[in-house]
DNA sequence: TACCTAGACAGGAATGATTCCTACATAGCA
DNA sequence: TGCTATGTAGGAATCATTCCTGTCTAGGTA
């Protein structure tokens, strides 16, 4: 999705974020991509326009949008953060050879609750659902490589 | 749990992982708390009886017990890995102050899948659910200083 | 039972994502 | 247009984790 200077503007005044020239390339490149990038994917993204952008920028921007509620983060595994521009509530499937990510949309996964009993207490805010498994390439390589392991 | 060495000898060496007091040690900590400790948290609970043990050695171990299926790496937003000696099928309710982690056991949530439409041609292997909240003693610590928050 | 050797251990160095520090620059308001 | 709180750049620091290397030992064998 490609947004106009005016709406990335817009989204961030309506979050009381400053708006600045380097924001705002980090924030598009990371709503114009699907691919989940990680801070230095968006260091080195934003760099190709913007030459002299620090990488303490991208973290420090990273974490206004976030707390601005403009991206999340999404963890998957014990590997470097990875930033979405969807905040919309969503799944993800993960693959566990290359670790790409693709989002899943699903009202039935939305409603999902848990009894009082098992929420130990808990006051539950949200859920998030993760599927594991191998994306189509990975299972491209593995089909050659080990047929039975597929 | 509390787990006798030879239970613990026992799945070793059904796992074919050679048995040692360091190992030992590690999985008995493990397995007898239900608090998903750190690698760090794991290295203190143990060097109070075996002194001489390095970090090291707690790393390299996690990592061979996970690969024997022994233990599952946890991993919660984007924080240091924790480990779980519950191999079973299970998902999580996590405090979004303390990081708190609690276990749910639940069979529908085990159930749960994707139309081929959503898998986007994954081969989907398992999925896991976090439920996301404020735990029984973070909510009573918000309810004293912000009533309207909670 | 003593010996052998692949694999495990300890401890220190290296790595790398992220955060901290500080001086300079600028967005947005008066 | 000027002021000031906030943002930016760049380098240093942090810290979980991994790598390296020289012993040590579990577990099989003679």
């Amino acid at each position: 999705m490609t947004l106009h200077p005016q709406e990335i503007e817009a989204r961030f005044r309506r979050q009381a974020v400053r708006v600045t020239r380097q924001r705002a390339a980090i924030y598009a490149a990371l709503v114009e991509t699907t691919s989940h990038p990680t801070a230095e994917d968006l260091y080195r993204m934003v760099t190709r326009q913007h030459p002299t952008m620090s990488r303490n920028t991208v973290y420090y921007t990273l974490g206004v949008l976030r707390k601005a509620g403009l991206l999340q983060e999404v963890n998957v595994g014990h590997e470097v953060a990875r930033f979405d521009g969807n905040v919309t509530m969503h799944h993800h499937l993960v693959c566990v050879q290359c670790s790409r990510i693709e989002d899943v949309m699903d009202q039935e996964l939305d409603r999902l609750e848990i009894s009082a009993r098992q929420a130990r207490g808990f006051h539950v805010l949200g859920h998030r659902v993760e599927f594991h498994g191998y994306c189509v390439s990975c299972r491209a390589g593995r089909r050659e490589a080990s047929p039975s392991q597929g």
